[in-house]
DNA sequence: ACCTGAACACCGTTCAAGT
DNA sequence: ACCTGAACACCGTTCAAGT
């Protein structure tokens, strides 16, 4: 939207300033049409400018993917204000998480394929390390604490989809109900209960809760 | 391997028989080459026919894609041997679980955009769904638990990728260690334990563990 | 030096022509 | 009826030609 501002050092290497931009652009594409339509042909042209001249700023696709994903990634997490107990922290950051995931829909099968070292990505990793070493556990317990939770947080994004979490709960529990119930009888007895599953948001929250108290568990003493 | 046996019966519909013969294919091309040489022209080729007549088959790609996904689904789930108590029937399903989604890494993306509806995938939910109503769990707290069971596997594999876990753990260690220490505090103190969560299969292990000390927590009246 | 159009080797799918 | 080649509208990327 706003009138693209020229960067003030015109020596160095201005690369960082393009790639920012196409990523933005990317991201944009990515947001307002899915990830198939980021193509470089049509990114190139939503730049203006010609389809060859994307590969300066970029070796191929797959770097562009990794800027997108890595400005995906610093989002919100800077805003973030962390208050309460660690128990309150690590809710509010899994939130965080999962919200930064879902905002790009179409962006989650990409961030999934891809380790979790780009710099964007450890500046979540780092604050969630703090909040876990700060409520007293060890530096392996906090490690796998956090990945634990990532994954299973990335799970439920990837599940999450586009589309409305009602409309999902209602199709499942249609196509549960259409089973041969003789063949499937644990479900048979809940599908009500699996239906509700499908709204992501509302089962990662339970979710989350659950984690929470698997945490406490493990921490030697209670706070005093 | 097999010469290809015609099927017996001539009338009716033979289409399953095609439709498998062409999912099996295309998930050995998966396995083989990766998910990105599944294209209709190759998989028809392989196949021995012409690419339109694929169509005749399947509606579209994403219909192919159905087929092999349920495929894949189902493999393994028949052979399950549930024993012991209903935490190590629960470690069993997640491990059978992992192990068939990382059995073909090619394929974890394109399941995890797809609802856990196939047949193949409700033959697993049936049975974990039993194991954990037969432990005492409601409807309600057993199709949690499994989800996010399910979800936290999902995720776990998605990451294990094709790649070498121990080479994997290095390059991680290596990324954290270049990092400046004191923009990332916390990850300077848990380099090693963080590299270690790498290791998909290891820290997997203790995920489940955890799930299922927390499950514990919940159970109302623990056995005796 | 910097930029980029033409060209290459692919896609999924439609549509009309073969048998 | 059943099958399928040609054609269309796309891809990512190389390479050589423009300035």
């Amino acid at each position: 939207m706003a009138e693209t501002q020229t960067p003030r050092r015109s020596r160095g290497r201005p690369r960082t300033f393009d790639r920012e931009r196409a990523a933005r652009t990317a991201l944009a594409l990515v947001d307002r049409e899915g990830l198939a339509a980021l193509t470089m042909r049509r990114l190139a042209r939503e730049l203006g400018m010609g389809t060859m001249s994307l590969y300066r700023h970029f070796r191929d696709k797959d770097e562009l993917l990794d800027a997108v994903v890595d400005l995906a990634s610093r989002e919100g997490i800077d805003q973030l204000a962390l208050r309460g107990d660690w128990q309150a922290r690590v809710r509010t950051l899994a939130r965080a998480l999962y919200d930064s995931l879902t905002r790009h829909p179409g962006l989650v099968q990409v961030r999934l394929s891809r380790p979790m070292l780009s710099p964007g990505a450890l500046r979540l990793t780092d604050i969630a390390m703090q909040v876990l070493l700060d409520a007293g556990f060890s530096p392996r317990q906090a490690a796998h604490a956090y990945r634990a939770l990532f994954l299973y947080t990335f799970g439920c994004a990837a599940f999450d989809g586009e589309s409305d979490p009602a409309a999902r709960v209602r199709l499942s529990a249609a196509a549960l109900t259409a089973l041969p119930a003789d063949e499937h009888p644990a479900i048979a007895r809940s599908i009500p209960a699996l239906a509700e599953t499908m709204d992501s948001k509302r089962h990662f929250e339970r979710g989350i809760a659950m984690f929470i108290k698997g945490l406490e568990a493990e921490l030697p003493d209670t706070r005093g």
